[in-house]
DNA sequence: GAGTGCTTGTGAATTCATTCACAAAGTAGC
DNA sequence: GCTACTTTGTGAATGAATTCACAAGCACTC
């Protein structure tokens, strides 16, 4: 098989194999940037904190990228995966609810190194607006349907209260915005076209308290 | 089956379990508040985005807690519910760098809300040290060690640069510390007796680029 | 108190994900 | 060019999670 092109994914990636795609994609640029040439599925798997079958299954997806008895280019192995979860590009994301959270992503370096832009934020309330957060411009909500017109963004922060989140995700969903990240602590409703992903820190800290209940000593 | 006594969970509960139960309280609480006295698992299962037999095998790990022909009675399963989360208690908190995402997480109302209580901040910049984070005091990191002998609390919050994240997990392993929650987008290696819950926000967003990549129209 | 309708609880069946195990393909040394 | 050694890529085997499907239980009516 070729190394160079891309297979289509054949089948439904699970999300799990996405996950470590980009868990080994940080390991990779680690080694970049110390100058490793090649990297085995056995270091990356030690690192991520599993097995070499698993690496090479998840990348065996996707195509073949590594050299028997050698291991893979480190170098042509983190392109492939910028390629692959689509960072080969830069994408623009608007950011809505300029409250604490909102603060906290847009000025977060770790978007901006991986290639998002954040082109504005939102808020509904007018002590806010024309404000700025970190050098955004905060913008009224009003304008937001006919900013997407003219931005394009491609994806949506949503850092609303959670009484507003099914509701703002029902105008991006209508402005056309396919992709959002909400970090309200609800489960919301998309269309079919939608990939919403959900941070919700109080079902990981129950997640930690579940497991001091019932593991611990 | 008795629906008072909780089963202890005879096998390894899966973590997707895990989540699912705390989505469910989610519901179970919003209809406590609506004053409803019954919901079936059909209901739940909307609401939450899974199936009916779902809802009920996830229950049955640890007991039964419905009415056949009937439903779960809303306070009883609320309760049930947060006893096998660990939420029928308090926890103590620490916030380990105050940064920007540690301020946010100081003042986030839904900590507090249930049964969460931050006890103290710590921070290892001499600028930082001495103030507040939203009323939490910002401590010295020298005396983390010292004052975990004291507070005993449960859970730490890591909240400091990548760089540092993982000395500063095995500080907080020799200290005794047996749950954490991490917001440094790296993969911690902990002791087999500590649960860590990382919350990766990049890696969230780029399970977005790639739906937009890989599914998009 | 028998009949009807609804909903749970749970083995069995199925689907999905991970791990095993090994042939194939490469490197390196001589 | 042959041998010894390493590591990939992938079918097959195993293991885990979800869904199916239905007997059993409860409420309500007549
Ligand atoms: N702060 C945290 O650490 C934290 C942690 C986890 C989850 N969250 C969740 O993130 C969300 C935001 O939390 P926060 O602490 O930043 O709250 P916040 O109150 O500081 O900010 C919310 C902002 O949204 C704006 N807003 C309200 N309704 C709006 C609407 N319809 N359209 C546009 N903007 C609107 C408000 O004016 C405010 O500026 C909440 O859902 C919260 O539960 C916060
Ligand atoms: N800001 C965000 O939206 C965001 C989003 C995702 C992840 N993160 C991650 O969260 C972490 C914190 O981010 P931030 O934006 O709050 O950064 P920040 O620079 O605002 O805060 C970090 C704080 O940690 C302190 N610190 C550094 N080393 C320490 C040590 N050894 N012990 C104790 N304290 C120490 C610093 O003094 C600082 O106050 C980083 O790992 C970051 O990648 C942040």
């Amino acid at each position: 098989m070729n190394s160079q092109a891309l297979s289509p994914p054949v089948k439904r990636i699970a999300d799990s194999t996405v996950r470590r795609l980009s868990i080994y994609l940080r390991f990779l640029e680690e080694f970049e940037g110390r100058g490793l040439s090649t990297v085995s599925s056995e270091e990356l798997a030690r690192r991520g904190g599993t097995t070499s079958a698993q690496v090479r299954k998840d990348l065996s997806f996707f195509g073949s990228f590594g050299k028997r008895g050698l291991g893979y280019s480190v170098p042509e192995l983190s392109t492939s995966l910028r390629e692959i979860l689509g960072l080969g590009r830069g994408w623009r994301v608007v950011i809505i609810g300029a409250g604490k959270i909102g603060a906290a992503l847009a000025q977060y370096r770790g978007f901006r190194q991986r290639g998002f832009q954040i082109v504005a934020a939102y808020d509904s309330n007018a002590e806010k607006i024309g404000g700025t957060l970190e050098g955004i411009e905060i913008r009224d909500m009003h304008r937001f349907e006919a900013d997407v017109e003219k931005d394009h963004p491609e994806i949506a922060v949503l850092a609303v209260p959670m009484e507003h989140a099914q509701a703002v995700l029902d105008r991006v969903a209508r402005a056309g915005i396919k992709a959002v990240l909400n970090f309200a602590p609800v489960q919301l409703h998309a269309p079919a076209d939608m990939t919403v992903k959900t941070v919700n820190m109080a079902m990981e800290l129950e997640g930690l308290t579940f497991a001091l209940t019932n593991q611990g000593v």
